[in-house]
DNA sequence: GGAACAAACTTGACGCTTCAAGTATAACAT
DNA sequence: ATGTTATACTTGAAGCGTCAAGTTTGTTCC
């Protein structure tokens, strides 16, 4: 085997770093301010984004980058807050539809603009437009290799 | 408030998205063929390159980017397996060391290749080399905005 | 149209992470 | 020297994630 040359390291330990602390850091303050975890977020915000706040299981499972096991847990506990419920498919009994309640909707609007803050002090506002930019295109790139495609709203895709 | 714009969203989406798959492959792959988690990896492989394979609690916490709670049950973990070891420290007995065991380096020994594989099919190799250093400074940077700074073996610091 | 297969989701158990609290040692203040 | 505070770490419980199985509903293929 190889590991890696000085200058891939170079690279490597601040990305593994960043990647052990980031979601830390933005667990952190959804759970101080809002008693939500970031995939909770991830949750509740991809069901606000949806046409009539409903998205099936296994698409928002696709959306929030999880297992349709772990989101079967979450989607339990987050009806269980009354912020979510289930509903089955009437043209095909194998799907369930997630929708998000009113409040739900209310429980993201409260939560989306403390997010929203962390997101730009930890990440945007330290770096410029352009590394922004490199940072989104390297990631595509990184799940394309993988034959993940992610979904942008509002780009025509 | 102020949601992104469309620009930065896409360029967070896939970031937040890279942030949810990629440990999950990394881990994917340890666990598969390692029977640990990426986490196991880090510690042990952070005390295999410290002098004498031995570091402190709160040190290693630093490398692995770790709460010492979560550290401290790890290396029981760790310990029961026989990879680590822990030892009081002589000088200021607050100080507790952990000592990766001829075992433990072992087991980083036949680790490593499947580990360091998997960072290439995944990462490395689907980016160009401007690329990867690209995604290297941008976490640094966005790190040193944290007061955090990261270690590089063989790079002067 | 009935049996085999597949797809979508759920469930339970186990292991890991987090949080709050606790212990033990050292440093500091008076 | 003694009480207070700080540092380094541990512990237990509660919550979350993962894995392997299980359930229910559709599809396919003679």
């Amino acid at each position: 085997m190889e590991w890696l040359t000085d200058e891939q390291q170079a690279a490597w330990r601040p990305f593994i770093a960043l990647l052990g602390r980031l979601p830390a850091a933005l667990d952190a303050q959804l759970q101080r301010d809002a008693g939500i975890t970031n995939f909770d977020y991830l949750v509740l915000s991809g069901l606000s984004e949806a046409p009539s706040r409903t998205l099936r299981m296994s698409e928002l499972a696709a959306i929030a980058n999880s297992s349709l096991s772990r989101l079967s847990h979450v989607v339990t506990r987050l009806e269980a807050k009354g912020w979510v419920r289930r509903e089955p498919c009437p043209g095909d009994g194998r799907f369930i539809n997630a929708v998000l309640t009113d409040e739900g909707w209310q429980k993201v609007l409260a939560t989306a603009p403390g997010h929203v803050s962390a997101v730009r002090e930890l990440l945007v506002d330290v770096l410029t437009k352009e590394e922004f930019e490199q940072l989104g295109a390297i990631s595509a790139r990184v799940l394309a290799a993988q034959g993940i495609k992610v979904a942008i709203p509002n780009a025509g895709g």
